[in-house]
DNA sequence: GATGTTTACTTTGCATACAAAATAAAAGTA
DNA sequence: TACTTTTATTTTGTATGCAAAGTAAACATC
């Protein structure tokens, strides 16, 4: 491949992962507005759905939210009463953050939101899903961990 | 898979698009800092690269960037010197988006970052990059042809 | 040729991303 | 204990991303 092929956009990876995450942003967006919430809102509520409660930073490590982010995310989360923040007891540096009552009861409302936007992907069988998210996840670890 | 296996974080196949991207973009911002560049910024250079000159419209289309995002980040590259903008003459509606020197020579300069990102992709071979590229290719399309 | 409609862009308002600086509390050390 | 360093989180400043409303020029129809 020459210096020019390199440089065209069809031949960017980062410009397909550009266009595909900001694609998935927009899908869900109308799955999510019944919630009232947007999508890396409802990054954060998966992780809790999963998890029950979790620290700042273990939130942080699990949704790949970055820090400063995630505190305006939960900020808002707190004001639509999914979650609700406190101090730990022991090291007070430490924030737990805990689903509220309606933020696991949220949780039933959303099963059917993965079902939903896996049918609008017609292209790619089980196979091929289960293939790409291995390859994506071997570039993860090369983009982050270097 | 159980409904409750669909909610998590690790099947989500949009939350790897996700870190993934923003990996990316994280992953850019040191070889685009010597042309004082943001990462979007750099797709639309790309794009002009590769065609020349295109109106507005033709760099949303092929920069995959929306609009009014695409407005605010000409006014940066027209500010920076790499571009600049003038309405057409057959139609007014219509504006041109066009390198300056500056612009053109700025390739010659970005030649190297592909290489330099690809340098950082140690465990994909590019059999499977090729075959990462397919798939996200028909993923984007299901998501936005519906 | 005046009016309604479409088309190409821009503006606005809200919600992230992200690096870097700032805070505050816990730990380590003299 | 006073001082330094580390750790967890927040704040700040800049740059998108996106939907929806706004603008202006070209078109269409009568």
């Amino acid at each position: 491949m020459t210096d020019d092929d390199l440089l065209k956009l069809d031949n960017q990876l980062c410009h397909r992962f550009y266009s595909v995450s900001n694609a998935f942003t927009r899908a869900y967006r109308p799955l999510l507005q019944k919630m009232d919430i947007t999508y890396p809102q409802y990054l954060v509520l998966l992780a809790l759905w999963e998890h029950k409660q979790l620290t700042i930073s273990a939130l942080v490590e699990k949704s790949r939210i970055d820090p400063g982010g995630l505190t305006l995310i939960l900020k808002k989360l707190e004001q639509k009463g999914y979650v609700f923040v406190q101090p730990s007891e022991q090291d007070k540096r430490v924030k737990q953050v805990v689903l509220t009552t309606k933020g696991k009861a949220a949780k039933a409302e959303a099963a059917a939101i993965p079902k939903e936007l896996l049918c609008q992907i017609k292209n790619l069988d089980m196979n091929e899903l289960q293939l790409l998210s291995g390859l994506i996840d071997k570039l993860y670890c090369d983009l982050t961990h270097s």
